[in-house]
DNA sequence: AAATATACTTACTACTAAGTAAATTTATTA
DNA sequence: TAATAAATTTACTTAGTAGTAAGTATATTT
């Protein structure tokens, strides 16, 4: 992989979280990198093409995390899932998950098959946390794994969103709030 | 207001919702309605001026209906407020705020204030309501009511953003773990 | 050294978007 | 009924957008 494929899909990654797939172009990426719009098409015939790639990055960087934190115990393994995008708050960017979701109908279908399996793949991963930890009484709360995973997940995306709009103490607040399991 | 105008917002409102702000345009309204583009213009001069009015009278909605819930007992209030989007979910919709918020930094300004307004209002009616909730023993949780409804009003939003993705039963399942107050 | 593949640029097509000015039809009022 | 105002169409501009075909310079392989 060269330095100007890497750099497209950097960038592009950038442009999802911060205003979205529909709202950026190709002249977005080719001016910032000061090459030629068919010089993207080169490595990315479609745009989808380019978004597909996106998401497969971010589900392959999760599995990475995830993998990296295995050895540690429940309630860490939580923190780190929960702090996981601190760094997006000042540049008030939201995952690439929550950025994509709202405009699912309207994304070419490789894309939406790849967010599919990316959120399927985050739940599972989460669900499977909460169920260890609460059956080893680390955790306690009265949902089922699988529906505590859905509102952690929800809440925290969202928390995102909301910081974009708000830019207030939202996401920080929601974060102890999580914990608190 | 006449009746081309209340159903170019009407259309407008359910593009919003179902696809997104920049992903709509003139043409999928007045392709519906029967009219020509330049009609939503004059109704409209520029697109903005009918997004802000579909987050208006979003607003407007939501005062009307915790005004005529006022009489109810706090918790049959959270039921209302949790239960609310009920009809969005076989249709695939996200709330307005759900829909606008991750592309946010692509509004236009009038846009952006009109939203941070309705969240604003949003936020404030919930706390109220949980903060109520709690001192008269109705609600029992640990966080303090605001965060509490960030907590509660995120996931709401994020879980109608699931559903669009997943198609399954995380809408329900999250308003169930949510009403265990 | 010749042939070939890689990484682009140049220059374009086809299309879609928001927005506007002027003309025309339809409804309301004097 | 004439004048006026409201609602809409016609016809257009401007400014993008994704995408493509053909060419060129630079490496790499034979």
């Amino acid at each position: 992989m060269n330095d100007t494929r890497s750099e497209i899909v950097r960038l592009a990654g950038e442009l999802i979280r911060s205003i979205g797939y529909n709202a950026f172009s190709y002249a977005d990426i080719s001016r910032k990198l000061n090459i030629k719009n068919a010089a993207i098409h080169y490595y990315f015939p479609a745009k989808s093409d380019l978004g597909v790639e996106v998401i497969r990055q971010n589900l392959e960087a999760f599995n990475e995390r995830t993998e990296a934190w295995k050895n540690l115990d429940y309630r860490q393994q939580l923190v780190k899932y929960i702090t996981m995008h601190d760094s997006f708050i000042k540049k008030h960017w939201v995952c690439v998950v929550g950025s994509l979701s709202p405009s699912f109908d309207t994304l070419p279908e490789n894309m939406q098959k790849e967010l599919q399996h990316l959120v399927n793949t985050i739940l599972a991963w989460l669900t499977d946390l909460l169920t260890k930890g609460k059956d080893n009484k680390v955790f306690s709360f009265s949902e089922t794994p699988r529906t505590k995973a859905f509102i952690i997940h929800s809440a925290l995306l969202s928390s995102l969103q909301m910081n974009k709009v708000l830019r207030n103490d939202v996401y920080k607040s929601i974060q102890e709030g999580l914990l608190n399991i």
